[in-house]
DNA sequence: GGCCGGGGCATTTTT
DNA sequence: TGCCCCGGCC
């Protein structure tokens, strides 16, 4: 048994073999933090401990199921197959799904997601004529979702003083009466956000003393991974079930918290220590994933914050390059230089692209590098578009099955109340909506038995609403026999969107259709591994529930294409790439400009940079822009200062980077005169140098300005003369051709290739 | 019901 | 600049 304890080093071997109270890990980036976990959960199973009592609890599904895997490596799959371990909202749907008629609810209730609770929130907020405007549904709903992880109820928040006086003062006094009209709504329908998984599973425990005591003696051993990540309600879930105990673990790196802009709570991890005073503590400092440069170069990024538990993180692999600091004339010409590099590199050093990584600050940088990788033919995978649950096609069919196993779905149901077109308006709906609020009964009640309920509509609508129930009937009868994959098919077939969407023979209908037969692929999967494992009947309820807590990181296919990995630093967390590059370094952007008001968002920007760099093996890029088109304009950038925060030991910057605070003149990178590019008489046909006359630029409407810029002479521009642009970078006059308004320039650009530029609007300047 | 155009807007998002 | 949402129109 001793065995594969062996492959630890001794601070992880320390924190795997204690598990006689409670525990705070501190794990460095790339520290063998899952190993650590899996080798202590197979610790206690080999120790005679039933798996059925370890609550492990993770943030990601993916999470989970690797480490579930690799847990059955040590301990056979049998027994790993029975640990109580997925994601926080996976294990307590489950746990409310069984408790479920003690707080009112039926056991199938279906869950919303963010999309689905979005609208019923602008649904709600129309409904009580309040503005749109100021009242933003995305707003008012991330509110919502604030109190609901700070565990505070409809009620609560209704009496509560201080959110009251802030709504107050936002101008948003009604958001309470949207808060408890919302709650309301989900109970008659029959569903519970993501957050109510957590809320209504604190008050379970908080008001059921017996439920709490069984699953208190059913988990006697608590892990909890990623715990920087939690918010106040998992927290307080998690002291729940502790409490007696006390055998709880928590593992996180305090370094790594990007996530309170969602509710997550630094101070949850910061302050264990004070809530469980005898708690030890281990830190597993030595990183095995990347070289001792790029390891230091994040540590002396990281001791700038000043709210960390101290720790040094070291690693023993080679020292690595420095860090290359690239500074870009451009957005663009940063897009190619990455692209540039990606194709030389993985020339040179016979790398594979999935070698490669593009790391953001936002999604929307990643269109520039998109285009790059295409015109290079370098295969890429993008992370974080729509995910495939989230495609309307989808969603439309989801609906039809949510309707089917719970018909109160409010948000299912005004989804395909008219889809396909049954001539169920939005007239009819906002009756069937009214009435059931009136008489606080959920939108099918209504349409059940639409006389009892005085539905003001005539007896055509009453006709196709009865066609559209029976419709649904059918689905629910239907449903009492058959399997999941029987019944997906079957609606998918006549609730008559296969016709629908098959007479659409557009690229975007084909892949449509693609992805309803994909919809139907995934239920036959489903049901057939679960029948392999021993579940017989497997039901469409069931397969909601399992997808409804499911992300696109869970349904991507090829991890191992060969392909270059573009994502967002949030979504890198917990991934490793040989090279990394991160770009975009530069003030208000990364730093965001909204993360500006104070020090403790700075600091999570910092960590948020400190993920990043840790991504990286072997070598870590930093790229920044020195101007970027930002809402439609040019805008000057300054390198992030977080450049200047790693110890310039560990850096390669470029020759002209400013020594400090001085960038704000950006584009002004040497001491050569410049020259711009408002051209407005002779074609320049000399080659000879000729003195020329500075004149000031005249402000242009449509430029951001080149700084310091001046009007050049026309003769002064000349064959073979090097050139920099605004957009495209470093290049070579190669000819020109035309005069006056029309003279244009052949440039030849290093990362651009030869373009041809209207001198009268190129911005440019000559270079020595 | 579907299409077009104007106006508003623009982080990060494990569930 | 480009996307998304809404309202107006056919």
């Amino acid at each position: 048994m001793e065995d594969f304890l062996k492959e630890l080093n001794e601070s992880q071997h320390k924190a795997v073999v204690y598990n006689d109270g409670p525990s705070l890990v501190i794990a460095g980036a790339g520290s063998g933090k899952t190993r650590v976990l899996t080798y202590k959960i197979a610790y206690l199973l080999k120790n005679g401990i039933a798996p059925y009592n370890i609550l492990a609890l993770t943030f990601t599904n993916k999470a989970a199921r690797e480490m579930k895997n690799r847990i059955a490596t040590l301990v056979g799959a049998d027994i790993a197959w029975r640990l109580q371990m997925g994601t926080f909202h996976s294990i307590f749907s489950r746990i409310l799904r069984r408790e479920a008629d003690k707080i009112g609810f039926r056991s199938d209730f279906t869950i919303y997601d963010s999309q689905d609770s979005r609208n019923l929130i602008k649904a709600i907020i129309k409904e009580l004529k309040l503005d749109d405007k100021l009242y933003k549904p995305a707003t008012v709903q991330a509110r919502i979702s604030k109190v609901k992880n700070a565990l505070i109820t409809p009620d609560q928040y209704a009496v509560d003083y201080e959110l009251n006086t802030t709504d107050i003062r936002c101008n948003r006094p009604a958001t309470r009466d949207i808060y408890s009209i919302y709650c309301n709504r989900c109970r008659i329908s029959g569903v519970m956000d993501f957050d109510d998984l957590l809320l209504y599973t604190y008050l379970l425990f908080r008001d059921f003393p017996d439920v709490i005591a069984r699953y208190r003696n059913q988990f006697r051993f608590i892990m909890v991974d990623e715990y920087q990540d939690t918010n106040s309600a998992q927290h307080e879930i998690m002291l729940q079930l502790a409490e007696e105990h006390r055998r709880i673990c928590v593992v996180g790196d305090d370094a790594q918290s990007i996530y309170s802009f969602r509710g997550a709570n630094i101070g949850n991890i910061l302050n264990f220590m004070n809530i469980y005073p005898e708690s030890r503590l281990f830190k597993l400092e030595q990183n095995y994933r990347s070289t001792q440069t790029i390891v230091n170069a994040a540590n002396s990024l990281i001791h700038k914050n000043k709210e960390q538990i101290p720790k040094t993180i070291f690693s023993t692999r080679q020292h690595g390059d420095k860090i290359q600091v690239i500074g870009a004339y451009s957005d663009l010409e940063e897009g190619s230089i990455v692209a540039g590099r990606i194709a030389e590199m993985r020339m040179l050093q016979h790398l594979p692209y999935t070698d490669f990584a593009i790391l953001y600050r936002t999604n929307a940088q990643s269109r520039i590098f998109e285009e790059a990788l295409r015109k290079r033919n370098i295969p890429y995978r993008i992370y974080g578009g729509l995910s495939f649950f989230q495609r309307k096609e989808i969603k439309d069919i989801i609906a039809y099955y949510r309707i089917v196993c719970n018909p109160n779905d409010e948000e299912a149901f005004k989804r395909i109340i008219n889809y396909p077109i049954r001539g169920i308006g939005d007239t009819t709906v906002g009756k069937i909506i009214s009435s059931a609020t009136t008489h606080g009964v959920s939108l099918w009640r209504i349409i059940s038995d639409p006389l009892a309920y005085n539905l003001p509509v005539n007896n055509g609508v009453i006709n196709k609403l009865n066609i559209f129930k029976s419709l649904i009937g059918d689905f629910m009868e239907s449903n009492k026999t058959m399997d999941a994959y029987e019944l997906g098919k079957l609606v998918v077939n006549r609730a008559g969107i296969a016709e629908e969407l098959y007479r659409d023979k557009t690229p975007e209908g084909l892949s449509r259709v693609q992805n309803i037969e994909e919809l139907i692929n995934s239920l036959h999967e489903f049901v057939s591994s679960r029948q392999e494992q021993g579940l017989e009947d497997v039901k469409l309820s069931d397969f909601l529930a399992e997808i409804s807590l499911m992300t696109d990181q869970d349904t991507d296919q090829d991890e191992s294409a060969e392909r270059v990995v573009l994502m967002t630093v949030h979504s890198a967390k917990g991934l490793e790439f040989k090279n990394v590059f991160v770009v975009g370094l530069e003030e208000e952007l990364f730093p965001s400009q909204l993360s500006n008001n104070s020090e403790s968002e700075i600091e999570e920007e910092r960590r948020l940079f400190y993920v990043a760099l840790t991504r990286a093996e072997e070598n870590c890029i930093l790229c920044y822009a020195k101007s970027r088109f930002h809402n439609g304009m040019s805008r000057v950038c300054k390198p992030s200062r977080f450049i200047r925060d790693i110890d310039k030991a560990y850096l390669k910057l470029p020759s002209n980077f400013e020594p400090k605070d001085s960038f704000s003149s950006g584009f002004l990178l040497e001491e050569t005169p410049t020259r711009a590019s408002a051209f407005r008489s002779t074609a320049p046909t000399v080659r000879r140098l000729t003195p020329i006359e500075k004149v000031s630029l005249p402000p242009s409407a449509t430029s951001a300005a080149i700084p310091g810029s001046v009007q050049f002479a026309p003769n002064d521009l000349h064959v073979n003369d090097k050139i920099m642009h605004e957009r495209f970078g470093i290049g070579k006059i190669v000819a020109f051709e035309g005069i006056d308004e029309s003279a244009k320039a052949t440039v030849e650009f290093e990362n651009f290739g030869r373009k041809n530029l209207l001198l009268k609007f190129a911005r440019f300047k000559v270079i020595k």
